[in-house]
DNA sequence: TTGTTAAATTAACAATGTTAAGTATCAATA
DNA sequence: TATTGATACTTAACATTGTTAATTTAACAA
């Protein structure tokens, strides 16, 4: 029974209706397990509905990515606020971290599965933006404690610092997501491993004397 | 058209060609887009005779791993002959990561990928040995390291320690592997990140003195 | 009223993992 | 030697999936 027409801002609410739903699926079951009949009938449309808002289901998971990258840069905002630099790098660590294991499975969508490469021009996201880009805001922060002398006299390029800050939290978040309950190790306790690692990272990047 | 019966060696044969075909195709496409019809083409049989060796895709998929988890610890064995330990942990980041660079969809599908955790009771490797259990080098290196002082005095627990540096190389390669073709973030040279991230975390983690 | 467009639906397709049923070959036995 | 039965396969068949095509219904415009 296909009624009324829509205007734009009630399209849109479709729009989203349809991400959540396929978000909160695909962030239980994973995505390859979640059928578009099944997001559509949680929804009370049917399948071929949703194909009047995304091209496919890969431009459904690249429509949720983006909405999540979005979440992560907002949930670390505040964190942005903190005085000293190195203690907001810090922070920024944590709070990383902190929506990776609170957020597993939107983490995995992020930065665990393989999907078309996310371009700048055909995302909603500004780049470069402190509200919006993730990565910009560990730049900064990188930039800032660069800017204060604070790292070793060898460190000068900002985006290596950057990079290589980025894949410590991310391994310790990422072996925990996919391996921990993998009984072949025995694991230690999460916060144990991010808490050294943070502390490996600033003595192994941070000049000795303050 | 089926013949001759078939000896435990000759069946044991046919399960390693399974195997051999269907990761050939898995690592060069990925797990979900190869079919099982597809694997048993490749070995010029019917799509059905790789449930006379596998119970299913699962099944075939945890095969492959275990076969891989040998070829990482067979991979790493010569660097464990070195004599210094430290020397010896830092070849054997160095060697774990140019496995997972030069294999990366192995890699992926052993460390990346969602599947069923690993029991090592079913499993045919051999927890705690040297020639298969690539977790159990590492630990012993860290063991060696601890051992001769070379840690520095608040670094005691020798699996958390092993679990750190694992996190670090891991976070490295598992990000190149995933995101590199991204081109939201401007990447620096992967041997360059790889490198910084060694130094970082030996400086983090050793002694000051010598 | 008539036509056109939008929003949805149902039907249909080809492909997939998997199971069931069938078939040919060998080895042992009666 | 004829029969039995297991083995190693195959072909058929099924339910499910992503996706496309065809269809329906409602609203608006002329």
């Amino acid at each position: 029974m296909p009624p009324k027409l829509k205007t734009a801002t009630e399209r849109e609410q479709l729009r989203t209706l349809i991400i959540d739903a396929a978000r909160e699926l695909f962030v239980a079951r994973g995505v390859d397990a979640v059928t578009m009949r099944e997001i559509a009938k949680r929804i009370g449309y049917s399948a071929t509905s949703i194909y009047l808002h995304f091209a496919d289901k890969e431009a459904l998971l690249k429509a949720i990515c983006d909405t999540d990258f979005l979440a992560l840069a907002t949930s670390l905002k505040n964190i942005m606020q903190i005085a000293d630099p190195v203690e907001r790098m810090q922070a920024l660590g944590r709070g990383y971290a902190a929506f990776a294991l609170t957020h597993p499975n939107h983490y995995r969508l992020m930065f665990m599965t393989a999907h078309a490469p996310i371009q700048p021009e055909n995302s909603n996201l500004q780049q470069n933006s402190a509200e919006q880009d993730a990565y910009f805001q560990l730049k900064t922060v990188v930039s800032a404690v660069h800017s204060a002398g604070r790292f070793r006299a060898d460190l000068q390029d900002v985006d290596l610092i950057a990079q290589t800050i980025w894949a410590g939290v991310h391994g310790v978040c990422s072996l925990q997501i996919s391996m921990s309950c993998d009984k072949w190790v025995n694991w230690t306790d999460i916060s144990a491993r991010l808490q050294l690692m943070q502390t490996v990272m600033l003595r192994g990047l941070l000049r000795e004397d303050k």
